[in-house]
DNA sequence: CCGTATTATGAAATCGTTTTTATAATTTAT
DNA sequence: ATAAATTATAAAAACGATTTCATAATACGG
């Protein structure tokens, strides 16, 4: 291709002055004489030039290069799809530009995009770490790079953080089902390593603990949370001799598991077993029945995120801060 | 922060050679002395150095800069989002790196975007466009960017594309709606200017006249391709005195507004309105009740795109081609 | 009206790579 | 043994911006 894109040194010539000149019209306009401002802006207009983002990102000291990244477990659960819409439309109200990569809860997969959010001269970086220890992240932070944390926090490290009270939230939720006169109540949970497959079950537990129920060891399993987790351990779970009659599922696609599992042993919601999901979705009204789920404000937080990130990019030595926020009950027919 | 990432400079001195020596042990390490080449892998390793890619994408000419774009209309879809799974593991697997924006149909957010994918130098490019008539998209096509269309294509323009086809998946949605009885079949589509819209319209008319019946235009209505479309027009056609008793639903969040209409208004599905939604879900079984489906190979497309992409990036001067793949009627029960 | 501030601009350095060109050292051919 | 070809490396230019430093032109104060 012969038309490249025009460049500083095209306007540059076409308006009679230097590249600097130009640079400083852009970035400093009150520094230029406003005859040669005009003159600059009408060629910029002309021949429609806008300033290379690879070239300003090489050459600028930290912090303004308009570029952050996102990192997420896992694209395919409309959670964090809300957390993206959340931090999108914050980046793009800044003229940010988003970086956005799925690791898919894999660890190498995790790793190779950090390296390629550092070598890109992020200014900072949203993410879910993998789990609380997550060294890559860690040592990320550690170099320096503005992070902040969603959804999942890190274990002793100074780094802004926005979560949920997942606890909190469980404990409504099974505290529900007793009320309904549940006592075999089974806990679904994802992957035990992330923090908030393990904070959920403790709400669960406190809330039986509370009603004098006791806690079985056998109705507290973990998977990957992965809709086929939620399926398989749904089965087991209901084949046992002593089958719970309620279940608290962990996240949004281990409960449509579940769902799936217990329509297709033929039992009814929640006449044989009551369900409630961690995490709403926008059609929870439209499932087999209207879903009973706590609601975490996943676009709050990653426009919260965002938001957050930026004060840390303009001021790096900002005090690091945690913010916590409520989940809700929404209760549908589904318990 | 004092501690730099460390560069080919470094390396340089620490092994005692030139940069350029460093730049073609790593670029072309059989150019290289193989006892130097050693030397210098060693010092890599022992400071890991890795090479910054903003450098990398602005000195290199056309085609290696190891960076692709993604642009898709509303990551709120679970269809883009399969899309996107799609173009994220083959990225993966070449090595590159993945600058994924949603533009939300909205034609500003669009051209934005683009220009920063275009100032971020992407070697391609993968986008649905906006409408068959996109002029952002097109002028960048023109301006030799490589670039693959999926799920919309471009009028008049030679692109690479990947479609599926709608009209088909219609046809066979409503002429199995109409095996089951139904003369009176309404059309909610998303919004008229995407090109999928009219197709999936087209197929259904297509139906209807094969099978002789009359085609009423006040049951075919579009929308704006999302939840709260579907749910508004869905009201106002079962509300008709001569109301449809079957739904074919244009995407998959229309059909899940449709959903939650019908059971507010507490009609039963399939009995008083029969409902088909293009679009499978991988929770659509544990709709209510399991929703029947044009499937779209939303991961194939992702995946076919981003290949089609990398060729068009290795050979820019390759004859571009289109592919459009099937979709599949999943049938549930709720027809 | 002269010396000093101030303003406007340009030249050159810089960011971290790749690539071209030049040069020294070695190998091959005659 | 010498000319020619090959190999290995270094020096320097380039990518497209920002920024420091220098300089010329103007304004200002006494």
């Amino acid at each position: 291709m012969k038309n490249q894109n025009p460049n500083l040194k095209d306007v540059a010539k076409k308006a009679g002055v230097s590249i600097a000149t130009v640079s400083r019209a852009l970035n400093y306009p009150e520094k230029v004489d406003s005859t040669t401002l005009t003159r600059i802006n009408k060629v910029i207009k002309e021949i429609n030039y806008k300033p290379n983002r690879v070239a300003q990102r090489l050459r600028i000291k930290g912090g303004n290069r308009k570029i952050i990244g996102l990192l997420v477990p896992d694209i395919q659960n409309p959670f964090y799809v809300e957390v993206v819409r959340g931090v999108e439309d914050y980046a793009y109200s800044m003229n940010y530009a988003l970086l956005m990569s799925n690791f898919a809860q894999n660890k190498e997969k995790e790793k190779m995009y950090l390296d390629i959010m550092k070598s890109e001269s992020v200014d900072g970086l949203i993410v879910a770490p993998y789990d609380e220890h997550d060294a890559e992240v860690i040592s990320l932070i550690k170099e320096g790079i503005p992070t902040v944390c969603v959804d999942r926090g890190l274990a002793n490290v100074n780094v802004d953080t926005i979560l949920v009270d997942n606890e909190n939230g469980a404990f409504e939720a099974v505290e529900l089902l007793i009320q309904k006169g549940h006592n075999r109540i089974a806990y679904i949970g994802g992957l035990p390593s992330i923090p908030t497959s393990q904070q959920r079950k403790d709400g669960y537990v406190k809330a039986l603990v509370k009603n004098n129920i006791k806690v079985d060891e056998k109705l507290i399993r973990f998977g990957d949370s992965k809709h086929e987790s939620g399926k398989k351990i749904a089965r087991e779970l209901l084949k046992l001799k002593n089958a719970p009659t309620a279940i608290f599922a962990g996240n949004n696609l281990i409960t449509l598991g579940a769902l799936e599992t217990i329509h297709s042993l033929g039992l009814s919601i929640p006449k044989d077993v009551a369900v409630i999901g961690f995490d709403d979705m926008p059609w929870a009204i439209s499932l087999n029945p209207p879903l009973t789920a706590v609601k975490q404000p996943g676009y709050e937080i990653g426009k919260q995120a965002a938001g957050l990130l930026y004060q840390r990019i303009m001021d790096p030595e900002k005090l690091s801060a945690k913010t916590i926020l409520n989940t809700e009950l929404i209760i549908r027919s589904s318990c």
